[in-house]
DNA sequence: ATAGATGTTGCTGA
DNA sequence: ATCAGCAACATCTA
């Protein structure tokens, strides 16, 4: 679910409720949601207790707190897989079913005192990672200027909505590869933050199939294709954003607004908008792909 | 009821 | 070195 609007919506949520607060104790209820952290849950929370959050930043989907505290640097990384969220609750709330992590906030103001990691499918998680520098030197992602990322995401590409990117990158970096265009745009290492959905729904707004051989992609093409990841998640962040000033931090909220606006993603057997708006009838098709489903309007995105 | 699908990432082997 | 396929998991639907 969580593709980098709705992760960008938590983040906001974190800056606002938890940035500047103190780790009080840590709990791991399911070891499997901190697998990445190979010291093993005992050192994962003994380690975070104590620390003070400095910061919330993302890049792409991957997401992590800025510590305060520890001796060696190091940032506590979480990614939402498929199904997590992050909540801000009081200790009160009745514990969530899928409930992995509870992290115990210091009392500040009357802000609610957890912070949980729920995940019902278990492909997310949390763990402790190192500082590097980025590749280029320049800052790492949305809530910092400075240029230190986590280890573990020091292959993610910089994504679609960062300043620091441009319609040319994508175009060398498309070049570069040597497979079809959906796949490229779902690879992280490509551009990031980019899912199944807001791939279908890009291709469709920028009038392009997911097939194209990316060797042979062209500039004009590229630049719609950018431009239409732009678009589509500027607005998805916007229907998302609106429920942040919420006191929950709300992954299934965020994206479940957009979803009324999808054009291609789920519409398989109903006509396409632009088609029917040019006097054209065409009925969006599905394809297996990577494991998963495409959404396509065979009409209006051609294969040239 | 049982197989197949579900928004992600990282590892493996070709 | 690059790329495609699969595994990690629980739940819902056809």
């Amino acid at each position: 679910m969580p593709e980098l609007p709705e992760v960008e919506v938590v983040r906001r949520g974190l800056e606002k409720w938890v940035r500047g607060r103190t780790l009080e104790s840590v709990e791991v209820l399911d070891p499997r949601s901190v697998r990445r952290h190979l010291d093993g849950p005992q050192d994962f929370e003994q380690t975070l207790t104590g620390c003070t959050i400095s910061s919330a930043v993302r890049r792409g989907k991957f997401l992590w707190l800025g510590l305060d505290g520890l001796e060696v640097p190091a940032v506590l990384v979480a990614h939402l897989g498929m199904s997590g969220q992050l909540l801000v609750e009081e200790p009160e709330a009745e514990d969530e079913k899928h409930l992995k992590v509870r992290l115990s906030l210091a009392q500040h103001l009357d802000y609610p005192g957890e912070l949980r990691f729920v995940d019902q499918r278990i492909f997310g998680g949390m763990f402790i990672s190192p500082l590097v520098t980025t590749p280029d030197g320049l800052p790492a992602g949305e809530g910092t200027t400075e240029a230190a990322i986590p280890q573990a995401a020091a292959h993610i590409a910089r994504d679609v909505l960062d300043p620091h990117r441009s319609a040319e990158d994508l175009y060398v970096a498309l070049r570069k590869r040597s497979t079809q265009l959906k796949r490229a745009i779902l690879d992280q290492g490509v551009i990031s933050g980019v899912g199944n959905i807001y791939a279908d729904e890009a291709l469709w707004q920028a009038k392009l199939s997911g097939l194209l051989k990316t060797a042979t992609i062209r500039r004009p093409e590229v630049q719609r294709l950018n431009d239409a990841l732009i678009d589509v998640m500027t607005r998805a962040l916007a229907a998302g954003g609106t429920s942040f000033d919420s006191l929950y931090v709300n992954v299934n909220g965020a994206s479940g607004y957009f979803a009324r606006s999808l054009n291609a993603y789920g519409r398989e057997g109903k006509e396409c908008l632009r088609c029917a708006q040019n006097g054209r009838v065409s009925l969006i098709r599905r394809d297996a792909f990577m494991g998963r489903s495409s959404y396509t309007c065979p009409v209006c995105q051609p294969r040239r």
